[in-house]
DNA sequence: TTGAAAGCGCTAACAC
DNA sequence: GTGTTAGCGCTTTCAA
């Protein structure tokens, strides 16, 4: 069939044990013969078998990604930051998309990863805890995207922060009323730290979080646009409503349209994430740096997987606020229109 | 180190032969021996090794989607549609981001392909036919999206048809001078095969299609707004536009809204792809199905790879226009047509 | 229907 | 620095 090892090896007039360590850059290789075997491979064109090479060393080269869609800006920004750095680095990238928890009808990756690569990325399975410890008993190294996990390498954003930072410029707009979109009942931790956020900018503000300005939006556009619609139809409406994500945001601000209200100088609107379109639609949100967010898992997985010594860490990637069209200042709307992207950071490692 | 299939077969008190036929459900087992097998391997939870199954075997049970992006709508679309079929047969999804074609950091994939897949899917590369024509030597089964290649089995919509029907709606609408927003000078045969189809709908009606209203958005929202806003500062600029991909038509409504037009009423916009948040911005598009089209490539691919007989086929996914705000009749503003018309606009949706 | 045995192509000890 | 030699864990003839 195709060119072996041994083809190699007797063409150069070496071992096949030479020939791997030549071009496999090992130590222990007289420079002369390393360039020999490598001329000799580049002119057969040889490349190594990847089954065999898997078989005989115990390493796989792959790493494989688990998420919930594949097809959602978040995921597949986090999917590209990720490629991106495994492609430097030559190591294969396989994708489960495993679908919401609940909903999910594809088998357990579990059995599915033995002995296919050599470590995770989990990107935000929501708390479906059951799951994540049989991925952890596989003993692989494992880096968490949006989710921390005891004793795991983890990359996320400061949700907190995020959550009152986002609150905290819709009262300093002159708010009271605010309101919350959050995703579903019982989601992740990081649903659960925005809230947090959310309800310390209240309080610290002296205002009283009101459960029924609060509304579940699924993490859908379809989904933020029922929750806002079904926020409007409360006895006493919020003047503005912080969104935990900004594909709900859109469909708040569509409700918002359909009512005839204008977002931002009628209902404020802030969110969280820096959607690719949330400039286009002027939505005001707290952008986190998700490309970059799946580099940096990639690359801690990697520096994992070189040197097991090393520590797993929790690694907060900082976020910005973007001020844009769908939150303009209480009382004055009229003056002037602002500029775009008024930002500010936060949130450091 | 973990369970072999030695351990099964003496578990079962049977060779590793027979262990082998019975878990892969190959004929000549007995029911009983092949039953007890099932038996003791599930008791000890036995997983194959891919490793060794596939230097053995010669088969890799993967396959690679070769793919310029995968943080786009189109793209991470299909990566869905392909996972989706991918994982209900158990074969594993190999991801190789390619960047644009020019701008490419990567490697080829090429030579990183060889030994590691059994079959390929490559997403709408435009025309850099040396490097598909690279792919194509491996000799691996190979689908295409988006493009057709001579002998190779495709998955495209009728992109004459699409471009034809988006510019026949606006000619239906009333509109004379139709301009139209395409990738860049020279992309894809998709591409070209969309601006035959406009020519053939503004020839069909009569109406000579005019250089200077054409201009390149290369496919992104920012490169759509430069591109309308080119056409609108142009001597006499269209009064709607056709354009070429759902994120450039976003562009050219932002565009339209800095110049304070209003999109539909004042300057009509039609485009194509279906894009999930084309009906949040009341884009009128041609719909592709496209995880759809992820899918079908899919198993179109996993058919070749069982039944090497099977002939390569051009599958041609049905289109749907979706008419939406973006383009209204023409009546209603044909006082403003054909100037930079500009009028004050309240809220209306 | 089942088993014995020969690899698949490479890596990793261990000698030299 | 380089070669020899065992495997890695499975699949696949070929015989029985």
């Amino acid at each position: 069939m195709s060119i072996t090892i041994r083809d190699v090896a007797e063409a150069a007039g070496v071992s096949t044990a030479t020939v791997s360590r030549a071009l496999r850059g090992l130590p222990h290789v007289d420079p002369e013969t390393r360039e020999r075997v490598r001329q000799v491979a580049a002119e057969l064109d040889y490349v190594v078998s990847p089954s065999a090479s898997r078989l005989a060393s115990g390493r796989t080269g792959t790493i494989a990604v688990i998420t919930p869609f594949i097809d959602r800006w978040f995921f597949s920004s986090v999917l590209s930051g990720v490629s991106d750095v495994l492609q430097e680095r030559d190591v294969d990238l396989l994708v489960f998309e495993v679908g919401d928890p609940g909903t999910n009808p594809g088998l357990p990756p579990e059995r599915r990863l033995r002995g296919r690569v050599d470590g995770l990325i989990v990107v935000t399975l929501p708390t479906d805890a059951m799951r994540v410890a049989d991925l952890l008993m596989l003993g692989l190294p494992t880096s968490f995207i949006g989710t921390t996990w005891e004793g795991s390498t983890s990359v996320t954003i400061d949700d907190i922060s995020a959550g009152r930072v986002a609150t905290q410029h819709l009262i300093n707009l002159g708010h009271k009323r605010i309101g919350m979109i959050s995703g579903r009942p019982r989601a992740s931790t990081s649903q659960s730290h925005r809230a947090q956020g959310y309800r310390e900018a209240m309080e610290g503000a002296g205002l009283a979080p009101d459960g029924s300005l609060e509304a579940y939006g699924y993490f859908s556009v379809q989904g933020g646009e029922d929750a806002m619609t079904a926020l409007l139809s409360r006895p006493n409406p919020p003047s503005a409503v912080f969104v935990m994500s900004d594909d709900m945001a859109f469909g708040a601000i569509r409700a918002l349209q359909r009512h005839g209200i204008r977002p931002g100088s009628d209902i404020a609107i802030a969110s969280i994430d820096g959607h690719e379109l949330a400039e286009l639609l002027d939505v005001t949100t707290v952008r986190q740096p998700v490309v970059d967010m799946g580099r940096t898992a990639a690359e801690a997985l990697l520096a994992r997987m070189v040197d097991d010594a090393t520590e797993p860490e929790e690694i907060i990637s900082p976020t910005t606020l973007i001020v844009r069209g769908s939150s303009v200042p209480q009382e004055r709307t009229a003056q002037v229109a602002g500029s775009q992207g008024r930002s500010a950071s936060s949130g450091d490692a």
